[in-house]
DNA sequence: GCAAAAGTGTTCTTCATACACCCATGA
DNA sequence: TCATGGGTGTATGAAGAACACTTTTGC
């Protein structure tokens, strides 16, 4: 080590995706894994990730895993953290030459209905319940949990349920969405009702539709103009 | 560009600090900026930053640079976020193998009393007022952006002012460096007052300080025991 | 005594919380 | 007609905003 301190050092530089969907069925929340297929780590589960190619941005290269494991119409997306320290890549010390190996975490929320996952059985890749997480690859387990802090806080502070709702919903699967993720000491029904119908930027289409027994809901479609001004603003939805 | 898609892409890695301070005398928010020394940009505005070096983490290299640039004892200091576009950094083109420039920015906070400038005038250093930023070299300037936006968002909701003031300071320093920082639509002084003191975590020293003319003020201590439990709950100073 | 800075208290309104209750549908 | 999920209303207390007022110092 002390050898090569006056080395250049270069990286290899790759984006690892902490993908989220909620199951409404189940009312989990779900991370998406998959099963590494080379080494390091050959047959631990890991987050989907890729190196970074010639001409591509960061962001590129996070929604082209995306769309290699599953495919969506709609979905959430920024940068999470990245994660660089010596030692991450068992790779490193294998190499010749100074190396290291850096790792931009990105976050994304998808629609679970409408996620189709890539791939046959023989490929592994699996929607893993949040408290059944397994040992990681890498530094994943940090990256997941750092994407659980960062899914609570932006869906408490900005609109992203709407981009992983149908364009039609009701308040009801709103609701869930919003519990499921927060958990179980969050507002009651009524309540969630209320304060999000005042807050003006969801308007009722007067169309009805029903769910197996009970009364039909209502429909709702997220209004992006009137909720422009409330933007930047300190929302709470909670 | 299309000649080179299955070359293996390599990358440097540095470091970018956008240096937040408020100096208490003149109630303005400043940023700290350096002068260019070598290409590319040579001669311009900057944010202090460096390459990452062999064994060190990307938080080594900030805290690196840092105190290369000022002397402080307290400060606050995280990542902020990873830029890496293709042709963020000139010197991609001119380098004969393919070659790309990924900065990881930090934001950091210090006291401005205590913070010592390192290196003498004929090096370029300065704080610069927020307002008053010039076009700064790299994607700098997006760097200040983000920096900007988060020292908003973790003053309101954590206590990194505390990291910054004197281990005692009065309420209404407090409250200088909150209006500093968030603007004039920010909280009366004695709201704030009433507030900060129900939350329970500053400790009356019993001691008084006086400045200049009128009233001496008490002088309260952050105490993190009282703090702790109040962690990570969404805690609004404002 | 007066200005200046620190600190206290009061009023009014808005919002959060915890409920109870009514409505529309399928089986 | 009853269970089920959707939807409305209300009482209570806590929190926010605006502002008047008192206290303690320097000059």
């Amino acid at each position: 080590m002390a050898a090569s301190l006056g080395l250049p050092l270069n990286f290899k530089v790759g984006v690892d995706n902490a993908i989220f969907s909620v199951d409404p069925a189940q009312n989990r929340l779900l991370v998406l894994l998959v099963m590494r297929e080379s080494e390091p780590f050959l047959g631990q589960w890991s987050l989907p990730g890729t190196l970074v190619r010639h001409g591509e941005s960061l962001e590129d290269a996070a929604y082209r895993i995306l769309s290699e494991k599953i495919q969506v119409q709609n979905l959430y997306l920024e940068q999470l953290y990245t994660f660089a320290g010596p030692g991450r890549d068992p790779r490193e010390l294998s190499d010749s030459q100074p190396l290291r190996y850096l790792s931009v975490s990105y976050f994304a929320l998808v629609r679970f209905e409408e996620a189709q996952l890539m791939g046959t059985g023989v490929r592994g890749i699996a929607w893993y319940p949040l408290d059944e997480v397994p040992h990681l690859a890498f530094d994943h387990n940090r990256m997941v949990e750092y994407g659980h802090r960062r899914l609570r806080n932006k869906l408490e502070y900005s609109p992203i349920a709407f981009d992983v709702l149908p364009e039609l919903f009701t308040l009801s699967e709103l609701y869930q969405l919003y519990a499921t993720v927060l958990g179980e000491n969050f507002s009651d029904y009524s309540n969630f009702r209320a304060k999000i119908l005042k807050l003006g930027f969801l308007s009722d289409t007067k169309m009805k539709v029903s769910r197996g027994a009970g009364r039909p809901a209502a429909l709702y479609r997220f209004d992006a103009e009137a909720f422009a001004p409330l933007k930047d603003k300190p929302l709470v939805f909670i």
